[in-house]
DNA sequence: TCCAATGATTTTCA
DNA sequence: TGAAAATCATTGGA
């Protein structure tokens, strides 16, 4: 209202046809009375006073009036003196009211948003932020299970962002078009130019921005807390389930000359880790796990040798009991699978594991663990360990192994405990003596890292390492 | 709640 | 680039 009545007012004065028009009925007449302007100022102040009451009066009635004041002589002349002077107010409001500058901020989410891969067009669902979050990890292809939940998540928001911002777009279309008509339909009744229209549509896209820069700001946080989630979980650690431990202690004890497991051999232990391992889903030992196991393992250990030497002696033992059962199975092996051919050699799972009949048992078992030559080397204990439980399997039955066998073990036993490294294991009282650390603290020197698995040998086979 | 154990991360070094 | 060393942070038992 307070607008119509500022154009009444500003319409006090203006000629129109060569005639001044009076703003409304009840203002009073500023020059003297003329007969015929004083009808044409009847009329003029008739329409203005039933725009101005058109809003007081029941919609029937309403646009019945607007029909009769559509269809009224007089309404062209005034509507195009009032667009005129709408002109110039629209104008001048314009004027004012330039194009805003880009909103740093929005620019900011904007960027943000197309980093993480939420804008702008699907390259894996912010690929980029979990490879670089996977680097910050240390290792890009084991963290594939954290990746995908991290990429799962993200794509989640990217879509209810996308669903969220054709809402938004539709919406805001709706209601433009929805005002834009609205303003078209009145501007038969009252004076509203393209530009003043082109200005609405402007305010209304402003004000829906500031909605869609809500959505925009709630989606970035929303990244955020996954990524903060995401690269906190990395700190998170659940321990190694005992089979696991015990795993890569035996092969740590085992190897003790050179803790240093190859590629090969992590990627084993990582293996054999995750097949033992239960904790939960999505919880296999990576091979970097296993790298990062070794090096804690190897510091501690150098640090409190004494604190170890406990676990040194079992695992020791184990290690060895392991290797004498393999043994005793193999030699089981050989006296039950060739009852006519004694003295054609005993075979083993592995076609690489053969020995000749001419070496009698006892000799073999010691060649075996004092590394002297032979046809059936053991090199160190740990490869033993390994090899002689993918050649034996767990499903060894000390039950089938009889009396015979028992002395092999006996005489296995007694060889191990001359041999280097597991003398104290297997004596009980005696400590077990750290071996590999040389004077300053290191691991001594040895040629090449043993593996589980040579990459050129079968599994079960026998590696010619000699470093024990 | 404390604290040792331990998996993970960061920094340094060869 | 891998290992050592230091450190952080969580877990789990007492």
């Amino acid at each position: 209202m307070d607008e119509q009545a500022r154009i009444m007012q500003a319409l006090g004065g203006v000629s129109l046809a060569g005639h001044s028009i009076q703003g409304g009925m009840a203002l009073p007449p500023p020059h003297g009375h003329d007969g015929i302007d004083d009808g044409r100022k009847q009329d003029i102040g008739d329409i203005l006073h039933q725009i101005m009451t058109i809003t007081d009066q029941s919609l029937d009635e309403a646009q019945a009036k607007k029909h009769g004041l559509n269809c009224h002589r007089m309404k062209p002349a005034l509507f195009s003196v009032l667009c005129e002077i709408k002109e110039k107010t629209g104008l001048s409001i314009r004027g004012a009211q330039e194009e805003d500058p880009p909103d740093p901020q929005l620019m900011r989410l904007d960027n943000m948003l197309l980093a993480e891969g939420v804008s702008g067009p699907e390259k894996g669902g912010g690929s980029a932020a979990a490879a670089a979050a996977a680097a910050a990890s240390g290792g890009a292809s084991d963290n594939s299970i954290e990746h995908s939940d991290y990429r799962a998540k993200l794509t989640q928001i990217r879509q209810i962002y996308h669903t969220e911002l054709e809402k938004y777009e539709q919406a805001c279309n709706e209601f433009t078009t929805h005002v834009m008509n609205l303003l078209r339909e009145q501007s038969r009744t009252r004076p509203i130019s393209p530009k003043e229209i082109e200005r609405m549509v402007g305010i209304i896209h402003r004000k829906f921005s500031s909605i869609q820069m809500q959505l925009k700001q709630s989606t970035c946080e929303a990244v955020m807390i996954l990524r903060s989630r995401f690269l906190d979980a990395r700190r998170k650690r659940r321990n190694f389930s005992k089979q696991a431990t015990e795993i890569l202690n035996e092969y740590f004890y085992s190897h003790l000359s050179n803790p240093y497991p190859s590629e090969e051999a992590k990627e084993e232990l990582a293996k054999k880790c995750s097949i033992t391992v239960s904790q939960g889903v999505g919880s296999t030992i990576t091979v970097s796990q296993v790298s990062n196991w070794f090096g804690n393992k190897r510091i501690r250990y150098k640090k409190n040798i004494g604190k170890f030497q406990e676990e040194a002696n079992l695992y020791a033992a184990k290690t060895a009991v392991t290797a004498a059962h393999a043994v005793a199975a193999a030699v089981q092996n050989s006296q039950t699978n060739s009852p006519t051919t004694p003295n054609s050699g005993f075979q083993m799972k592995d076609e690489e594991f053969q020995l000749d009949s001419a070496e009698s048992k006892n000799t073999l078992l010691t060649n075996m663990f004092t590394g002297s030559s032979g046809s059936f080397n053991l090199p160190n204990s740990g490869d033993m360990f390994l090899s002689m439980q993918s050649l034996n399997g767990d499903s060894y039955q000390g039950a089938q192994v009889g009396a015979n066998v028992q002395s092999q073990v006996d005489t296995l036993r007694h060889v191990i405990s001359q041999t280097a490294g597991y003398s104290e294991a297997l004596g009980g009282n005696t400590m077990y003596s750290p071996h590999g650390l040389n004077a300053n603290g290191g691991w001594h020197d040895t040629t090449t890292p043993s593996a589980v698995i040579s990459p050129t040998e079968g599994p079960g086979s026998v590696h010619s390492d000699t470093s024990n």
